[in-house]
RNA sequence: CGGUACAGCCGUGCUAUCGGCUUUCCGGUAACGGAAGGCAGGAAAGUCCGGACAGCACAGGGCAACGCACCACCUAACGGGUGGGUGCUCCGCGAAAGCGGGGUAACAGACAGUGCCACAGAAAAUAACCGCCCCGGUAUCCGGGGUAAGGGUGAAAAUGUGGGGUAAAAGCCCACGGCAGUAGCAGGUAACUGUUAUUGCGGGUAAACCUUGCGUGCUGAAAUGCCAUGUAUACGGUCGUUUGAGGGCUGCCCGUCCGAUGACCGAGGGUAGGCAGAUACAGGCGUUCCAGUGAUGGGCGCCGCAGAUAAAUGAUAGCAGUUCCGGUGCAAACCGGGAUACAGAAUCCGGCUUAUACGCUGUACCGGGUG
RNA sequence: UGGCUGGUAGCUUAACCGGAUAAAGCUCCAUACUACGAAUAUGGAAGAUGCGGGUUCGAAUCCCGCCCAGCCAU
């Protein structure tokens, strides 16, 4: 799954992460998005320091998930996303939390051109 | 009392809202839902040692390689720990001898052998440059010989002091010492210490090769066992079938065992999911119990305490705790602001090493105050 | 998870079974040549053994512990 991702994924990127999706079938019925998080070690070496970046991201996206469900409600084709993050420093809980919210109202609209487009 | 350094201990709590992983039970064909419980460290780190466990059909022997190195004990084991011995060093007492206490040491062998010791110096290891002494000669000098007392060089120069002795000298001889070997006696489990006799005295380096003693079979949880899915018992080449290819996860040799629908190479096809291993044991906590100087062992009581796999153990807000700074106040205290470390299990244990804010304890040094 | 290499001036390399001042090229600066540069020639300067400890008379080299960089197996 992840693997398909990465080589079909459509991508885009919202400082600081970098989004790759794809619509897809999931293991599930149960959700209409699955989404993984990572932080490289090589720009993060001490183990803690990315334990913490990918506990605010997944924080940061569980409280604002409820939008892209909503906007995904209408039709029943699942979504699958790659959160990978690009920054150098750890962020601080605020900021994060106003630029995921951008990143989801992205995630939504892309997804939708990329529908029409289809569609055409 | 304050500061600095080092060693050890400790290494935040509560509430609210929203989550995550997991164990057991209940319901359900299942997906899943509900209830109850648990959820990161002293270093989880570095991966420097030692084991458990697993595989290699776990005969065996030799060489090589690697590791360790005062002694005894602890331990599953160790290169770890405890206690002791010796050397070095520091402190205290003392006139000194010495006694007491602390720290520290890769602490077997240089009397098995080989190598190396720059520069300087005559000479760096079976030492004659100057000097001293003797003899000979063509005699202010040259040649031969003796001599390690004196000089200077160096990190290091041949057992110290005194006496005898001699041409001059020398452990050449003697006395008292120093160091080392051997043997005896006494103490100690031992290292070792004391003492007597005797032999000897030409340095350092083994974190140079090496010698001696002891130890180690190799691999490593991505090990290993099983289940499921799927393909190609096809193609090309080499070797071989009891006269043995090749292999048995050890570098070599011997030996031994396996071995024919075989082994290896090339090119290609398929799979790459799950379960076990894997969390109940060298387990944790407590103990004015017992043995021991101690590490540690035994007894007794209580407890069940992470188990993931693109990897959970969290986020936000508030309050409290500790501490620093500023202000108010006689003080208690109050108000405002700041700081709160190092760091995240990955098969599991025992150590070692390294990183660590605040606080506490101890030791050393420095400074100040009081008596 | 296991294993293996390496760390020397700003850069690229020497000196690695110990020997004193750590060498060379590129670089940099000045002068000459030129209208000005480049190139060339001459002269000159600065600068390094990753860190801490040990062995030794003496350590870049030997040993131990850290730090950093890179590689391999799967």
């Amino acid at each position: 799954m992840i693997e398909t991702l990465f080589r079909d994924g459509k991508a885009f990127s919202v400082f600081p992460y970098r989004v790759i999706y794809m619509p897809a079938r999931l293991t599930t019925n149960k959700y209409p998005v699955q989404a993984g998080f990572s932080v490289s070690s090589r720009k993060f070496p001490r183990a803690v320091d990315r334990n913490r970046i990918k506990r605010l991201g997944r924080e940061c996206y569980r409280l604002q998930k409820h939008q892209l469900y909503e906007a995904l409600q209408a039709d029943p084709t699942q979504l699958a996303v790659f959160f990978i993050y690009t920054d150098k420093k750890i962020p601080d809980f605020p900021t994060l939390r106003d630029k995921f919210s951008v990143i989801l109202k992205r995630l939504v609209k892309e997804n939708k051109m990329q529908k029409s487009v289809g569609k055409a």
